[in-house]
DNA sequence: CCGCAATTACACAGGTCTGTGTAATCTATG
DNA sequence: CATAGATTACACAGACCTGTGTAATTGCGG
């Protein structure tokens, strides 16, 4: 059965040289024979693995659509903590945004699967904020999730143009400044945590 | 001296339809026999007037360099007013983001023009939020414009994946909040208009 | 050791793209 | 009208792309 486990670490060995690629210089700007070529495989091997490049680039979104592992730190340190992440990565390696809106805006094709993945992540991030909020006793956590999930996407944004993490800095005061509004506003938040 | 004016003409016809053609399909997506054929030119001519489609790029970015034209409206209504047109922007035509950030993201070069006019328009929107905020006599001016600006690029960026206007009116709610909690806790605001 | 599946090298089809070369034609200006 | 510049049609070079076809080779499981 050693068979199988060979053909995932191939898979899985294709995937994330695809991703360094297409991540860092664009889906369409790197070619089959490129990802084939800095692994050190043939095209045909490749082309046995993923049958054409859009099921390789829908693998490449969909192995980035990790759940958020749980935490059992404070929610309120829980959403800083997702801003000061962005920040290090900004300031860390290589910054090219975010992978889905670029996937999206770069496949002119409106009905391309890229499309779906993108909006599950974004939304995926929304709902881990809503939730937070709601254990912060905000009466309009699913609102201000949006809003959140907004600055960040825009933090992310300035940093392309501007390559200064500092926005993502900008960002997070922005974000204590809602989420406190918010929390003054409304009901008392339960202290339990 | 017409000879002039009709080269500026037939030059401002082939930006048209390349501003077109670009922000709706992507730089990269669309070949200069494409633009050629739109307007119903030869290539040959195309090339006369653009020596390079990295030319052409240059020229489209700039042409969209407009400064904001000036109003006697109040600030806070013309900063409000700002989320308004993205929102109705985002509702009406072919709404694809920004085309600066589209530029950036999909021209991998580092050193390419379009990175600087890309940071030229984004810090002239962001002095524009900085002057009206001054005008309402808020201290910390510089650093909530920035806010503001990641707002946009936020909403702009969460339209794109979700195509859903309502994202532009959580990013107007937003900075209505930043704005007013930058007002109370500053000094108080010279209530001259 | 046999056989099967994976992998390889290599060529190639068919398409796209940018940019140029050339010779003919059109058009406006002097 | 004459001339110079703009435009045209058309071919083509050279590069890159996705995807396939083929035959030889390798390596692992039974």
């Amino acid at each position: 059965m050693a068979r199988a486990d060979v053909r995932a670490a191939m898979q899985e060995r294709i995937l994330e040289t695809a991703d360094r690629l297409f991540y860092g210089q664009g889906i369409r700007a790197v070619g089959v024979d490129t990802i084939a070529a800095e692994i050190g495989i043939s095209k045909r091997t490749l082309y046995n693995h993923f049958p054409s490049k859009d099921d390789l680039i829908v693998a490449y979104l969909s192995r980035r659509l990790k759940p958020a592992p749980p935490s059992d730190r404070p929610p309120l340190e829980q959403i800083m903590g997702a801003f000061d992440r962005l920040e290090r990565t900004i300031a860390t390696g290589v910054f090219r945004g975010c992978p889905f809106v670029n996937a999206v805006a770069e496949l002119k094709e409106p009905a391309h699967a890229a499309n779906r993945i993108a909006l599950a992540f974004k939304e995926q991030r929304r709902v881990w904020f809503q939730g937070l909020l709601e254990r912060l006793g905000i009466a309009t956590a699913e609102p201000l999730s949006l809003q959140l999930q907004i600055l960040m996407d825009g933090a992310i944004a300035a940093a392309i143009v501007r390559g200064d993490p500092a926005v993502a800095a900008a960002a997070r005061a922005a974000a204590k400044v809602l989420v406190e509004a918010a929390s003054v506003s409304g009901p008392r938040p339960i202290p339990s945590d």
